[in-house]
DNA sequence: AAGTGTGAATAATTTCACAGCG
DNA sequence: CGCTGTGAAATTATTCACACTT
């Protein structure tokens, strides 16, 4: 049963792949569900139903089986899920059943708080390494670990076994860095430098910009806003031009006016949850990057 | 022409929408293309072909073009875009011409790295307060401003406007800070907490986790390892085991060898992207998070 | 020619709704 | 009965391919 996608990108049909190929939109999820599960578990639950699970992930419960089944899926029918079993099947498709070392490239304002985050350790990763370009912060110790010159990035990678590396550099820098990752054999990188990277086939990359975040709220705000100042302008301002200078004043203040729909994509809002029925608080006990 | 979805959300024949409703996955690139614009201009360039944005936007071009399509595009056929008039566009369906200002709840680790984000300023934003929790932190002076106290959020959100709420505090804080964000008004929140917030509706909140972004490389990663260390195992394996004690050594380096689809979704990787032409070099003047 | 704008085709994702198991 | 697992429907997103404009 289950197993939707039995042949995976080959054609072959002799092959069985080891891993089923899950949709990305359900990979993205997974993570969600894991750090859900961990914190009922520490509430005592050890079985859970896909409505408190959904509840606890912030998406619907519906969208949460059908992602669970891609997995083969562990729940009982009329009870529910192992949390303990779930918790494990999770990490073993997530390859966190092993620490994987992490090299983290530029310690300035940002790469001092990631290099101290606790949730690395927490949730599967090790910082293994910390490396810069400039001079005068190789040495520097950062929470017990010491800044190496980014030239020692191809040496330490291979001594450590780095998988994953994290770009924290400015953004004119991110490119070259991601090619010495790349030559030093590291195939997934996460970053945060606001700017694209070019990468060989079979390398991932992951972009964080908290900039592209805001503007996506943004947008939100000034559709709200548009909504709401003018509510029943019939006629006029037919297409989108930039004359419409206004402060968009109007209303603040009217939560449940609109009807957006209630759910979002990706790391999207997750807005419009219903209400966790009881003791699932959604509140956990892991800390935010920094503290 | 374009705007295929005349009606938007209401029913009504007779509105007419102020703003288009874009597409969620439209909303959530604008701003990359955006920030490509911004390069391109100061390499000089007025004006660009989809072909050329797309490479700077990490995209692909129909896609690009079926996007700005969406906000009726400002192309002209056989040239291109004018790279200032959609700058213009963009920042105005962004909402974007004018400066939102944004409260920081929360000056540990990340806030401060945050805090310190010249990005803000260059994309749109100011950043008007910071708050705590811990008195010992009120007082603080972060980048020319002071640190409150997270009861005074109510009173400044009005004075300094707050739009949009960025919360940097440890998950068994977010939920309430979130709720006091929007006893005051707020409406738009990034949440850096790892844990989902319930809020009414009406109230957007996007999420960035740091271990989330992790595990979906390590997911990668784990994926990768066993297409290459086992290659042919022919039977066994049949389902997803946790007894598969890998190490996943098998072969390090390899880019090339995998023919993963080439472009992905979102925040994505975006991999595979084909080498940009010519002087449109990706590599922009912007700073990451903190430097 | 060169390159946008867009219908139509395809693919991915979400949601519905219910059969069937424990 | 309650709740999972899942086909089928609905929705959303991406890609193709080409008519049409400058």
């Amino acid at each position: 049963m289950s197993q939707q996608r039995p042949g995976g990108q080959s054609g072959q049909p002799g092959a069985v792949p080891a891993l089923p190929d899950l949709p990305e939109a359900t990979v993205a999820r997974l993570p969600e569900y894991l750090r859900a599960l961990h914190n009922l578990a520490e509430s005592g639950n050890d079985t859970v139903s896909s409505e408190g699970l959904a509840a606890a992930a912030g998406v619907n419960s519906a969208k949460l089986r059908k992602d669970l089944s891609h997995l083969g899926s562990y729940g009982t029918r009329g009870v529910g899920y192992d949390v303990a079993l779930l918790i494990e099947q999770i990490e073993y498709v997530l390859g966190l059943t092993q620490r994987r070392a992490v090299a983290l490239v530029g310690v300035g304002n940002l790469g001092h708080a990631l290099a101290g985050y606790a949730g690395f350790a927490t949730r599967g990763f090790r910082i293994a390494a910390l490396f810069d370009a400039d001079p005068s912060r190789v040495g520097e110790l950062i929470n017990g670990l010491v800044v190496r010159h980014i030239e020692d990035l191809t040496e330490t990678a291979a001594a450590e076994s780095i998988a994953i590396g994290v770009i924290a550099t400015p953004a004119a820098a991110a490119q070259s860095v991601a090619d010495q990752l790349v030559a030093a054999g590291v195939t997934s990188i996460l970053n945060f430098a606001p700017c694209v990277l070019s990468v060989p086939e079979g390398v991932d990359v992951r972009k964080v910009d908290l900039a592209i975040e805001l503007q996506i709220l943004s947008f939100h705000e000034h559709r709200k806003a548009s909504l709401t100042s003018l509510p029943a302008t019939g006629s006029g301002a037919g297409k989108l031009r930039p004359e419409e200078r206004s402060d968009e004043g109007g209303a603040r203040r009217l939560p449940g006016a609109f009807s957006e729909r209630s759910e979002r994509s990706q790391h999207g809002p997750a807005g419009g949850l219903t209400a966790l029925p009881g003791g699932l608080s959604a509140t956990g006990t892991e800390e935010a990057v920094g503290t």
